[in-house]
DNA sequence: TATGAGGTAAAAGTACTACAAATAGACGGT
DNA sequence: ACCGTCTATTTGTAGTACTTTTACCTCATA
């Protein structure tokens, strides 16, 4: 699920840390980074590694590379930001407030309806796995197993739209959640404190009742979101 | 807006042509390509360029690399399915019918949400730009004038949201438009019959109105689903 | 027979070099 | 002042050599 980033390979490395570079703001769109030769030598690495690297950046629309101008950074516009490097990099250099609240914004279109589709057409199989999920959650004994089911959870109810490019935007839900946690980790002591909201989603996904599902998740997304002002309002 | 294509690269052609091949399915998931030595010199370029091209593969989730087992095709899970390359390459060879389905049911999240946000939001240069898009759909004398202001307005709208992540959907909705245009392309003749929907949802936005901007473009888009229905059954 | 240590080879990863192709910008001619 | 041409710079492609990882085979041992 999460994947470990461990990228013990030189350009993974790389990809890394120019994405970061360049998702954070520090290499701002326009600006060019220094020539292949040049870049590759002060980075201590060879140009074919620096290269396929930059390929991959630029698979991800950061940046753009052309004979004799050289390489850019495009403009954010062009960048996947549903990407999940592209999200990750973006979150680990402190997630802006109003980032957060996009992420939450995304949420409260993507789950509710995601959640109506999977009560309309899950599979028995994929009813077991939200299940599995739900259970998980209730039984966590400490914040660790509840993040991991939460997440699983929320995957699951995805994957039962039986939508592919529904799934793919659990990198969304994914980083949204994953700042919730560390935003609200104050909260360590009740954590289970949404159960009842997951379960009434679960409930109405068995049931086959698209609206239920619907207004259940559309109540738990909000609850998150009041939960993170009401932290923010608290630290400041 | 709808990139050339042109890619006149070697390892963009690569990148597009073993993209296709992989998402078509005529390369399943599971299944290992040749080792990059010999691939190369079967598709008669050198191994750099061939990398370079399986490296922007990887960043879009198709295929993953490990030292002595070689390359092979990831499940379609962990594609970028949200990728406007996979997207296209998706389109290229034939839609199926459920592919469709899935790309309108995201219309159908995304654009009613991005409408009512964008009448919340909106600035007045992102109005002038809706406007501008609107004015340009009426004007058109002809379908490809019409297809070019049809697309700047979705995007124009999500545009207005101010929320990047909402903006990188629309390669989703530009795909779904693509093949909409692709499939009625038998209304040539009234091909204008959407405007009024069109104008609903711009004065919504223009006045303000996040409840009726969301009403029109659901209206606009469940409309041009039955109109696929239609057609299709018309061929059928 | 099972099991585990260790060796081998195969494939991707990295490095370096050389050259090709494109093109921004200078140069020069009209 | 304009327009073609030339040049230098930067990315693109190729070829080769070597390194690192690791699946798999071998064989000794329990």
């Amino acid at each position: 699920m999460v994947k470990p980033i461990a990228t013990r390979n030189l350009h993974g490395q790389v990809i890394h840390e120019l994405g970061r570079l360049i998702v954070s703001g520090e290499i701002k769109p326009g600006q060019s980074l220094p020539r292949e030769e040049l870049l590759a030598e002060r980075m201590s690495m060879s140009r074919t590694a620096l290269r396929e690297a930059m390929k991959v950046l630029s698979a991800k629309g950061l940046i753009e590379s052309r004979q004799k101008t050289g390489t850019r950074v495009r403009e954010t516009i062009h960048w996947n930001q549903l990407d999940a490097d592209v999200l990750a990099w973006r979150c680990e250099s402190m997630p802006t407030e109003d980032f957060v609240e996009k992420l939450v914004e995304m949420r409260e279109i993507i789950e509710p309806a995601a959640a109506a589709a999977a009560a309309r057409r899950r599979t028995a199989e994929q009813l077991v796995a939200v299940e599995a999920a739900y259970e998980a959650m209730a039984a966590a004994r400490n914040l660790d197993e509840w993040t991991a089911a939460d997440l699983a959870f929320h995957e699951a109810v995805l994957h039962a739209t039986n939508n592919e490019l529904m799934i793919s935007l659990f990198s969304v839900i994914e980083t949204a959640l994953g700042t919730y946690f560390a935003l609200s980790a104050s909260t360590a002591s009740n954590f289970k404190y949404s159960l009842p909201h997951h379960q009434k989603v679960y409930e109405a996904i068995r049931r086959r009742q698209p609206e239920m599902a619907r207004q259940a998740m559309q109540k738990m997304v909000a609850d998150s979101r009041s939960n993170i002002r009401r932290h923010r309002k608290a630290k400041a």
